[in-house]
DNA sequence: CCTACCGATCGGTAGG
DNA sequence: CCTACCGATCGGTAGG
């Protein structure tokens, strides 16, 4: 009983810790991390400038939990958006889809974000590189099937590399009011890799 | 004949202001233009922390500055190569190598820099932005004309800027002592572009 | 989670 | 281009 009780008033101060963590992303992507202040952080959930210290040991750590957490969200969409889908060429179509959402659409673009990992230490950038190889791992598969029946445009090493590139570096261009939508976007993506 | 001295005693000046701007535009890709202090500029050309701001008013003028003289280097570079090149897909595959040598090669990455025009002001992202599309018109003829006689895997709207992406997020992942060439890699993105 | 604070660092300047 | 310096800001902490 203690024990329940204990943990019903904990729940709010683990959605604090979550209101830090969306913060900290969207402020990273929109400013990078290091032009972001803890200070902006705090203020974007309403603490004042300490706080965020109580949740967080570092500002690195910040950054760390927002990354991991954000991959890891992200790779559950894509499994679940995959899931029974045998024909390689619809999965593939349906993850460039999922892929683009998670990066632009929502509130969270953690894919956006890998390249701040240089400001972390070692350790930190081992367990993002972790979860990002999770995360890609997942694609391999798939783009391996789909060279072995012939029906992708090239099975050359670097592909994967370039069709990441198509995909990530839309978050320097892609504006949701503007005159693609991220459907158009991904059928054209697909239409470049698929013979 | 006073004239032709006083040139003579500023060359070496001219000389250490683009050593200051090389210097600069390394650091900035490295770290960051944020993480990237004036006085390590200063550091990496042998100058005292004051010094830099003989040369440029800002830090944000010296991102400014190395922005813009990188980008007008390497649309110099992408016109001479392409000079008399008369059919269109050979036009475009050299575009592709050299736009991955302006990148990836020697020691001013700036197409890396564009995403840090955020840390300007709006009238210095307007000159910027300017220079930019400088160099984005020179492929948008090669590719219509491609599209025009149906060389083009597909003419869609945002092909060329999936094309970008495809090249400028490269400086995430390609090592030069990698298994891939630059050769290589220009072809196997040619390859997903050309029907 | 707040108040009050600290040491370090940073961009930039004056004066030579 | 250097010396010497300033005001502002930043990440982080103690103590409650």
């Amino acid at each position: 009983m203690s024990v329940g009780h204990r943990r019903a008033r904990a729940a709010p101060e683990i959605n604090r810790r979550d209101d830090l963590l969306r913060a900290a992303a969207r402020l990273f992507v929109e400013k990078g991390f290091a032009a972001t202040t803890t200070r902006d952080i705090a203020q974007a959930v309403g603490m004042r400038s300490g706080s965020p210290f109580y949740h967080f040991r570092s500002k690195q750590d910040l950054l760390k939990a927002a990354m991991i957490e954000g991959l890891e969200a992200g790779h559950r969409r894509l499994q679940a958006a995959i899931a029974g889908v045998d024909d390689p060429e619809r999965r593939l179509r349906l993850m460039i889809r999922i892929h683009f959402g998670n990066l632009l659409e929502g509130d969270c673009h953690t894919p956006m974000l890998i390249h701040e990992s240089r400001s972390l230490d070692a350790a930190a950038r081992a367990e993002i590189a972790a979860a990002s190889d999770r995360y890609q791992a997942a694609w391999q598969g798939t783009l391996d099937e789909l060279a072995a029946c012939g029906r992708l445009r090239s099975a050359a090493s670097p592909v994967r590399l370039l069709l990441f590139g198509m995909l990530n570096w839309s978050g320097q261009w892609y504006r949701p009011d503007g005159p693609l939508s991220l459907d158009e976007i991904a059928d054209a993506a697909s239409e470049l890799l698929l013979r």
